[in-house]
DNA sequence: AACGCGGGGCC
DNA sequence: GGCCCAGCGTT
């Protein structure tokens, strides 16, 4: 039996029951295909149930607003995903008249649907024959075929995009598709593979050489930045001090507190900080610290410290970016998880 | 081609 | 602590 066959054979006795599995409607895969962007099944399962639940159709998505797509969005990460939804959700009622998409070259065009999801949606909404390639195919391929070109170069995404589209020929591609994921997930895992009971393992190249675990070869790692963050809580007569996070940085359009950003941890002990909070806050402003946390990101590290403010005033012709907002307001704005984290406790 | 973008789970 | 997850947009 050849790889196809094997691996939807595999599919078919080892298959996660999953509401997007059961549907052809291409609003319905994409919303679910753009949760699941960078994300595990079981981290965007709520979301998508939600999201589904809140807009039934496109028409729904389209006519929402950015708050509140962020706002259901919060938690989750990665917030341009939801952002370039709710842009593809109008584009949709616009130039197609409502109808969702369901050929890749169609597909492709729009924002937030590259190479990957346009391949999911038209293969699984339309039945096109185009390959996925997502971090589970890249680990499969390279490990049962013996590919040893990293998937992140230019060269290797070539090479397995072209292997992956000759796999798909003449098969079922929604299907073939489906099942060469799930075995990503489920069976050839990228730590602890399940080797010992795998149909395939006969002619892996990775498991017949050894290579199971150096297999799929990628370039370097991302570098990871340190940042000190100093939030500012000012709460008076039921109403709390906050602003929306600007364009170029990360938690775009979310909301936060005022902020000072020190470039380490002991700048925030100078009289720099100290210039610079009187300036926000007004000279008898008296501060006192609430709470240190230290936020991991993939790419960054966030040591975040939370003071609480005393006897502060706010001239808010001068600080525009700073509004005073009820605190049940507030509550229901979208906000990073650091500070959603810290509402729960504080507020 | 390289980088920025979240949060969580696993080892 | 490092790696990975149903990747994409920007520069």
């Amino acid at each position: 039996m050849n790889f196809q066959n094997e691996i939807i054979k595999w599919y078919k006795l080892n298959k996660r029951d999953l509401p997007w599995r059961s549907t052809t409607d291409a609003y319905v895969i994409w919303l679910s295909e753009i949760i699941l962007q960078q994300t595990r099944v079981e981290q965007g399962l709520p979301y998508f149930n939600k999201f589904l639940q809140h807009f039934p159709k496109v028409e729904d998505f389209a006519n929402a607003s950015e708050t509140h797509v962020l706002k259901l969005w919060q938690g989750l990460g990665y917030y341009s995903r939801g952002r370039n939804m709710l842009f593809t959700a109008k584009q949709v009622m616009e130039l197609h008249g409502g109808i969702f998409p369901v050929k890749y070259d169609e597909l492709i065009k729009l924002k937030g649907i590259g190479e990957y999801t346009a391949a999911a949606i038209s293969s699984f909404a339309n039945n096109q024959s185009k390959a996925v390639v997502d971090g589970n195919v890249f680990r499969v391929l390279s490990r049962y075929f013996g590919v040893e070109e990293p998937i992140n170069s230019t060269l290797g995404k070539k090479e397995f995009t072209e292997l992956a589209q000759s796999l798909i020929e003449d098969q079922q591609p929604s299907l073939y598709n489906q099942a060469i994921m799930e075995f990503g997930a489920l069976q050839c895992k990228p730590k602890s593979p399940l080797c010992s009971i795998c149909p395939l393992r006969l002619n892996c190249f990775a498991f017949k050489h050894n290579k199971v675990d150096i297999l799929p070869l990628k370039l370097k790692k991302v570098k990871i930045r340190e940042r000190w963050f100093n939030y500012f809580i000012g709460v008076k007569d039921d109403h709390v001090l906050t602003k929306q996070r600007k364009p170029g940085d990360i938690w775009e359009q979310m909301y936060d507190f005022p902020l000072i950003e020190t470039l380490d941890n002991e700048e925030y002990l100078k009289p720099d900080f100290w210039n610079q909070i009187k300036y926000l806050f007004g000279n008898e402003v008296n501060i006192k610290l609430l709470s240190q946390k230290k936020h991991l990101l993939t790419h960054q590290i966030i040591y975040v410290q939370f003071f609480g403010l005393d006897n502060y005033i706010v001239n808010f012709n001068l600080h525009a970016e700073i509004k005073s907002v009820l605190i049940e307001d507030f509550k229901a704005l979208p906000h990073p998880k650091v500070i959603s984290n810290f509402i729960e406790t504080y507020l």
